[in-house]
DNA sequence: AACGAGCGTTGCACATAGTGCAATCACACA
DNA sequence: TGTGTGATTGCACTATGTGCAACGCTCGTT
């Protein structure tokens, strides 16, 4: 592992928070200011940060250039995005779309319920392990050594009374996830939101998305939600079928 | 200059262009498997990366993380938006915002004629400094002397009969744009695209970013392009205001 | 089932490349 | 004009990154 690098991506996720002078940033690592301004040089001239008039440190459009591509390369993104937009669409409720990703899983597209105004908010975070309808649907669709492995290391953290709670209650949930073809999420992340999710295949039969709804229950009780299952499963179908899954 | 930074940045930019395995990577160098691989391993530690199940390497969602906060830290970006999608909506044409960052100028979101869908191709990439409505704002909004510097940087790289090809001409025509509040590129960066442009000013009276729009001439010619004017200054105002514009 | 090719990973010795210090420069403010 | 803050540069030192070679793992072949 590089040290180096290590602490140029510290320095990067630090500008995440906001501007930052050299002093700062040297600051954030414990080094000499001379050491932080070798690391932000190099990411200077890639265009990853840049510096204002008053020398601040900004995150840079390099960053953009690059996340636009990785956003393009996920193509399931993009098969996925009509589907999504019609389904939040006809539902009015909030969609998501996720993917696994190294022992994790991640939220790669977001339809909000309020404007059909794509947020970037929170694509690019994690989706808790034990808590999401997206995270049970990818988790049941690995083999099963490595699902046992990543559901070894989850912390489980109880965030609501119906939160699963251990590594045996979530491996059993895992297992009627995979045979019924959806998973919910029953006010296990937050009291007040319900969820259903599906998984969407390509051509070799591999889960390689979730599609989730997640309704507050202000607006609609956990039964209503359940009755959104067949348009999601609908939804989650056609990706498919555009994705080349049989 | 940290060569170690470069190095990771630049294997972070190859697999921009799609997944890549280490011996590649270690090739784009022109490094050992080693040297590469201990790189990767800090790229992946930080999740700026992430190998599938056959060790290819791919862009990661530390990335969409630290692109999405970048995004939302470009405050002018979310008050612009609703104002530029209903300029999108009330036109119909393609609508630009771009921002002045270290020399450059770079689209930070786009509205696409067509389908109404944000696109993320182009976000991030850099507009043409001698060619482009946008840029032509952005740069006569500059103090004279920053405005001399940038704009003696420029290589003038003819894109049509139209491209302005000298930094005297520019310049010029910088101080007429300044002087009316808009600019325009009349088939200077395509021979068969017009736009129009107009700054978005801050509080402080700086121009913070511009909004162009863009038509291609099959679909109205230049003189048509100009009546949108009302239209773009409107909405720049608009922004304006919403910015704390005075 | 045994074999071999291809690729990723590890241990080690070397020197390159990164680091901290101290001096210098640039700029703002009084 | 002077003072203080913060960025930048030159230099000496060694920690850190590097290449080599050996090892291990997986897959495809006979």
């Amino acid at each position: 592992m590089s040290q180096t690098v290590t602490r140029a991506l510290r320095l990067l996720t630090e500008l995440g928070d906001g501007e930052r002078s050299l002093e700062q940033l040297a600051g954030v690592l414990g080094v000499h200011k001379t050491t932080a301004l070798r690391l932000m040089q190099s990411l200077e001239d890639e265009r990853f940060v840049y510096r204002d008039a008053d020398y601040r440190y900004h995150l840079g459009a390099g960053l953009f250039a690059l996340a636009s591509l990785a956003m393009e390369q996920r193509g399931i993104r993009r098969i996925a995005a009509p589907h999504l937009a019609a389904l939040n669409a006809a539902t009015g409720q909030t969609v998501h779309l996720a993917a696994y990703e190294g022992g994790e899983v991640v939220y790669i597209d977001k339809y909000d319920s309020r404007h059909k105004v794509r947020m970037y908010s929170r694509i690019g975070l994690h989706a808790s392990l034990h808590t999401t309808a997206v995270a049970k649907v990818l988790l049941a669709d690995l083999p099963l050594p490595e699902r046992r492995r990543v559901v070894a290391g989850i912390d489980f953290a109880p965030h609501t009374q119906n939160t699963i709670t251990g590594p045996q209650r979530l491996l059993a949930e895992l297992e009627t996830v995979a045979a019924r073809g959806w998973a919910d999420d029953h006010a296990e992340h937050e009291t007040f939101i319900n969820c259903v999710g599906a998984p969407v295949r390509d051509a070799s039969g591999r889960a390689v998305a979730a599609v989730s709804i997640s309704v507050p229950d202000i607006v609609a009780p956990y039964e209503q939600v359940l009755e959104l299952l067949p348009q999601l499963l609908e939804t989650t179908r056609a990706i498919s079928a555009d994705a080349g899954a049989p």
